[in-house]
DNA sequence: AAATTGTTTAGAATCATTCTAAATGTATTG
DNA sequence: CAATACATTTAGAATGATTCTAAACAATTT
């Protein structure tokens, strides 16, 4: 009973991102949507989704994949971030926050916006304004053999 | 007089920094090593140095350009920066620093680590090190129609 | 200066991403 | 609900940054 209320409303909630953002409702978008927008936040390339939705059998071409990111992304629904130069990552949380990076796994997990207190001690060049600002923090395993 | 010496120096300093590298002392290295260690700090792409030196009548190869970078970086004399999918960044300040990025013009303005505070309201996750922050600032001109 | 080792190079290879144009699916309209 | 318009998907080609390859060349060592 909850579970299946559960998956329907994943399902709903991802039929209205879809829709919130001008996007006709397929097949191929439906699926993409469940899995970005209903579960825990997630920080993932197209290649990734890609093999994961042809794991699951869903029949979907990369390029789809790519262009379905690209108009979430767009449309807000997304946000992009570039840790290397050889690939996007894709973000679900468009909230502002920050990332830790894990080295040793080159997995990202979520700073939350207010674990982090970022203090202009002199203000912005004259003439523009801060439109963002990205905390990237590499975070390694403890090196207990690190004593000075 | 003041100009030739200022030119030796410059000269010098580039050498001794390949050569810091462990690296050997090559026409091409020397090329790039200059334009990169000899001046105000920057913030360039392979292709935009490949195109500097052709432009000064450097013969130099592209290939040669992207490994003599990476091999600086390796070195700790670059520092690698990622802002969109398809270019490596080179940065010539290997201090800890952050950076602002115009948007319209797309180019990067170094802030000095000690322009901004960054304060941790949790501690990072247990049984691990912050290795490094790093922070990215998106400017643009202000906009006075932004009347609220 | 011969032999060893490191460097540069042109061009090919690679890989993520975008483009193209044809086929298919979805929506709209009478 | 058929006909038309319009959007989407797709396979495969194209693109563009970067790396690789292997041959020519330069620097260093003996």
């Amino acid at each position: 009973m909850k579970y299946n209320k559960n998956r329907k409303n994943r399902e709903k909630l991802a039929i209205s991102q879809i829709q919130s953002a001008g996007m006709r409702l397929t097949p191929q978008r439906l699926a993409l949507a469940k899995r970005l927008f209903s579960g825990p936040d997630r920080h993932i390339t197209a290649e990734e989704l890609h093999s994961e939705l042809k794991y699951a059998d869903v029949r979907i071409s990369l390029a789809t994949v790519y262009n379905t990111l690209n108009r979430f992304t767009n449309a807000g629904l997304l946000r992009e971030f570039f840790v290397d130069s050889n690939q996007s990552y894709f973000d679900t949380n468009t909230e502002p926050h920050h990332h830790f990076f894990y080295e040793e796994l080159g997995k990202f997990v979520d700073v939350p916006i207010n674990n982090l207190n970022i203090e202009f001690l002199t203000s912005p060049p004259k003439g523009t304004q801060v439109d963002s600002v990205e905390v990237f923090i590499k975070l390694s395993k403890v090196d207990s053999s690190n004593k000075k």
